[in-house]
DNA sequence: GTTAGCATTGAGACTAACTATCAGTAGAAC
DNA sequence: GTTCTACTGATAGTTAGTCTCAATGCTAAC
């Protein structure tokens, strides 16, 4: 509740005016699980306008409210993010995803601009794996299979 | 002409068979600049169907003979690709591609297995900023206007 | 060299994920 | 309230790729 405040307060600093629809949006982005495409949320909103929803959804990323993850298959997933700069991890058998802050990329980014002469500007990293949960359950498979 | 040669044989070595249009869409391969789309392929392999670049393309993928590469605006290019695992440095004015393997997310990817119990196989990571060249341009820019 | 089997092909329909257009609508500032 | 203009929904278009299927053509066996 007070978080749909904080997102509608953030765009109206922007200039972002706050119509029925957006709000609408923004409740089904927050009601989605973890990760949600932008087709589940057009599903959650009916009513609103395909358009409306990817353009809501381009806000939101623009204000880092959502972020977008890539899944090992290559597919785009969005996802509600409060904090700023982070990566993914993400579990390859049942796509689970951990946001990671601590980025120790740093160092590699500083020695590649000195190597290169590139001023960096960002980076992009995503992580894949198994979790805990399917890491167990693999190992069982394979015993008992 | 080696270089194909080279494709021709690990392509037989996985028991595809070289066909009049693989052999076109290699070629065409081979002479795009830096990074392209499959949509550039398609333009320069007339009279090869556009289903048949894309699973050419798919199948260089598979044995890491291309790589992927995602621009700062979200765009997926190729690039042909000898080496193994690597990552990009792009430029995002001019768009140039730079490989670098020297790639020290191990002692990241370490410790993320372990604070979170993942099994961790593979991550992906890119890089972005302005090349020497872009960065003068753009110095001299600012400095003039 | 011929044949047979099956991988591959090209055309085209289809899908997913978005963007562009545009007339109509509705926030919000006054 | 009025007015201005950002926003909307419908819809068409685009991009990047997959699927289907009958026809073709490698390749290996004879």
């Amino acid at each position: 509740m007070s978080d749909i405040q904080l997102i509608v307060e953030r765009l109206e600093m922007r200039g972002h005016r706050i119509t029925r629809s957006r709000r609408r949006v923004l409740n089904a982005v927050q009601e989605q699980p973890a990760h949600f495409t932008v087709d589940d949320v057009i599903h959650s909103t009916p009513g609103v306008g395909r358009a409306t929803v990817f353009r809501t959804i381009r806000i939101l990323l623009d204000l880092n409210l959502v972020c977008r993850i890539l899944l090992d298959d290559g597919a785009l997933h969005y996802r509600m993010s409060t904090r700023g700069h982070h990566h993914h991890l993400v579990c390859v058998d049942c796509g689970q995803v951990e946001d990671f802050t601590k980025c120790d990329v740093e160092p590699l980014v500083r020695e590649l601009a000195k190597a290169t002469e590139y001023e960096i500007e960002a980076h992009w990293l995503e992580v894949y794996g198994r979790c805990r949960v399917c890491r167990l359950l693999k190992k069982e498979q394979v015993a008992v299979g």
